[in-house]
RNA sequence: GGAGAAAUGGCAGAGUGGUCGAAUGCGGCAGUCUUGAAAACUGUUGAGGGUCACACCUCCGGGGGUUCGAAUCCCUCUUUCUCCGCCA
């Protein structure tokens, strides 16, 4: 969520940031101005009110002590009129904060400078982009032939079991699921980050602490019962940690990883596309998240690029860099990078990661601050990526790795996996 | 699931109707001392709104109520702890 002063004096900046995700925020940010002026004015009509109901009730307690009963009954006929408009200006300033509050909702981030305009998916900017694309041979496959082949997982039966978006992976598909989650945590370790378990269930303040309500509520599963919703990625748990946190300057940067299995009810999706593992109602990432000083954070942003590099690099997996456009990225983001990874077999890229720099906006809602060193409060910035998501990395590395005899494990999961093929 | 107790500042912990935004301790910050550090001592130190700055207002788990006045009394919800039951 931007902040009102914020949005007050850099008006023009605002709409024009915004304006790059073709977001027109020309009436919203009028109105949020207006709305604030009038809470203000609301504010401090209530306070005078309440001030002077204070100071009389004062002198009542003071007649009392000294016996003036009489004295004190006639003031207490005052206080009926105060109190009769201070109800009022409450309900009134309760109604302009509110509004003021739901206008605040509908804005999203605004992008940094660096990011381009666009509109969607289409301008994004491809900026880097390395590792070999394998030449197949004749008859290679796409994972989801693969998976059946080698009876590694099973969409059927997570059809029976559960529904469309629920694939069973078995033996070494099983195996392998849990080779790439100990790899990417022991890589995510080794560069500094903590390890969290996280609940996989949370509630509504810390949906609405990252942003997923109330905006995408329809994507969410949501048990009704105990009024919890199933996370969509660990980024809602993670970075919920840090939900009403005042830290030290000294304890930043601070960076967390964590596994989750995550839910989404990919709501409208339908297609080609949403083949096998390419979209799922159930999959498995792991993530990691930073808190950062405001001075440091686009440092910390490319230090996470650069590290899912590294990932990549080594599972030897041909991928793209792309910058996203600000119309491309996502609400509460003010910079974000896709990671795709190549898939051989079906002839596109595949996302695998995201990476994101939220600036204050998150910090903001989950009141994340640290006390900076001129001793005053100051909103810290949150960071996210994916490092990395479980399914599309699969698929991947089946059908980049597949031979005539089998798929091949990259090197540096063998000592995850134990076996070497898969055939 | 049943019974009881509790929820106060970064943390611990006093406070049962008015001068309480809240004692005290720890922690933090600044200073004295020291070559430096530690210890000791002195001072300072909650958050939000509002203001150029003050003033002023709000906040003692959340919500509601009683009262001229609530951290304190009442209702309700949530959470935690203890005991019992159940259980991976």
């Amino acid at each position: 969520m931007l902040q009102v002063p914020f949005i007050r004096d850099n008006k023009e900046a605002v709409i024009a940031g915004l304006a790059k995700r073709h977001f027109d925020a020309k009436d919203l940010v009028e109105q949020v101005i207006v709305l604030d002026e009038e809470r203000r004015t609301l504010q401090s009509k209530l306070d005078n009110t309440l001030a002077e109901s204070n100071v009389i009730s004062k002198e009542i307690g003071i007649l009392y002590k000294s016996g003036q009963g009489e004295k004190a009954n006639a003031l207490k006929e005052k206080t009926s009129a105060l109190k009769e408009s201070s109800k009022t200006l409450t309900e009134d300033l309760n109604t302009t904060a509110e509004k003021l509050q739901n206008l605040l909702y509908q804005l999203p981030n605004v992008p940094h400078e660096s990011v381009p305009a666009g509109k969607s998916e289409e301008e994004n900017e491809e900026i880097f982009n390395e590792g070999e694309v394998p030449k197949l041979f004749d008859g290679a496959q796409p994972h989801w032939e693969l998976a059946k082949k080698y009876d590694i997982i099973d969409f059927e039966l997570g059809n029976k079991i559960s529904g469309a978006g629920f694939p069973v992976y078995k033996g070494k598909g099983a195996r392998l699921q849990r080779a790439l989650i100990s790899y990417f945590l022991d890589k995510n370790t080794a560069a500094g980050y903590t390890e969290y378990q996280l609940p996989h269930l949370v509630n509504e303040a810390s949906c609405y602490g990252t942003g997923q309500l109330p905006d995408k509520e329809g994507q969410m599963y949501h048990d009704s019962r105990d009024d919890l919703y199933l996370i969509p990625t660990a980024e809602v748990p993670g970075t919920n940690v840090f939900r009403d946190v005042l830290l030290n300057e000294s304890d930043l940067p601070i960076g967390i990883t964590g596994y989750t299995p995550c839910f989404r009810r990919e709501a409208g999706s339908y297609g080609a596309h949403v083949r096998g593992l390419n979209r799922l109602h159930q999959f498995d990432k792991v993530e990691i998240i930073r808190v950062e000083h405001p001075e440091n954070s686009y440092n910390a942003f490319f230090g996470m690029v650069e590290h899912i590099k590294s990932i990549l690099r080594e599972l030897k997996l041909p991928y793209r860099i792309l910058r996203l456009c600000g119309g491309d990225t996502g609400f509460p983001s003010a910079m974000t990078y896709d990671f795709e990874v190549f898939s051989t077999a079906q002839d596109r890229w595949l996302e695998i990661s995201s990476v994101s720099n939220f600036e204050t906006y998150q910090a903001n809602r989950l009141k994340l601050r640290f006390k900076n060193s001129d001793g005053k409060n100051e909103l810290a910035h949150t960071l996210n990526g994916s490092a990395l998501a479980l399914p599309r990395v699969l698929a991947g590395i089946l059908e980049n790795y597949q031979t005539e005899n089998g798929i091949t494990i990259p090197d540096a999961l063998v000592p995850y996996t134990g076996f070497k093929t898969i055939e």
